[in-house]
DNA sequence: ATAATACCTAAACCTGACTTTATGTCAAGC
DNA sequence: GCTTGACATAAAGTCAGGTTTAGGTATTAT
């Protein structure tokens, strides 16, 4: 359902990320609370929280309403985060865009020479955006 | 320049990353083309791109033309891999927004009562754009 | 009944990307 | 000439996030 190995789930188990699985004859029985968990855990992790921060959500939601608050900071973090990873990897994608561009031209030229006369100044305007993205500092 | 810890360059020129720098009695001179290769590693690395292949990458770099071509292969698969990426974690962004309002709305109301009653098919229309997107599978 | 299968635990192991440590060299300033 | 400080190396250590192993139990299929 997830692609997850059981091992993995066993692991997120051990480090407290499931406080309220249940078991039946010792097996564990994930309901829809385990499946939900599941995927605010991914959410969490791809938003770049460590696994005992991820505990620290879970038992927050144990502790009931009183903890409403720290939750939603939580998430508002993690939204921001996220923003700016996406933005990074904006820039990213215009680098690479960029290097598949000048692969593209040493491939039909055979060599980088009109290249790098091209280089900063006199590429294309399209190409020298993302090439400015790309090189930019912040 | 580029916030990166001594360490790490001296590790990555361990690891192959600058084949071809310069040194004077001993010590490293970053010139130019250490500069635009940390640029490459730092972008082919947030691409998910390993060390050891980034080291294969400065190797074609050295083999000349003949290696155009894998070169421009390596980029536009990290290219697509970057558009995956940025859109995974749109969806995850969506999850988060998800969460931010459901605990802006708990807070408000002291309990999670209305707001499982809503889930998932009495929300907000805008809310319920993001849920969705949130929760498909793919 | 027996054998295969799916689960369980605890503990050891693994990987990638660094970082730290211990030890040494070298040029510059006093 | 000696100390200081920035560089150098090799090798060991760290850390997160799992994965594997060894040894055991419980349900299912023949």
């Amino acid at each position: 359902m997830f692609d997850i190995p059981i091992s993995t789930l066993r692991y997120y188990d051990k480090e407290g990320l499931f406080p309220t699985i249940k078991r039946q004859s010792g097996i564990r029985k994930f309901s829809e609370t385990e499946i939900e968990a599941i995927r605010v855990i991914e959410c969490l992790k791809q938003s770049g929280l460590e696994i005992k921060d991820i505990k620290q959500f879970m038992a927050w939601c144990e502790e009931g309403p009183s903890t409403y608050k720290s939750r939603k900071e939580l998430f508002e973090k993690r939204r921001e985060k996220v923003k700016e990873e996406i933005k990074n990897l904006q820039k990213t994608l215009d680098m690479l865009r960029f290097k598949c561009w000048y692969y593209e031209v040493a491939l039909e030229d055979g060599n980088e020479e009109n290249l790098n006369k091209m280089i900063p100044n006199n590429l294309p305007p399209e190409i020298k955006k993302i090439y400015d993205n790309a090189h930019k500092d912040e």
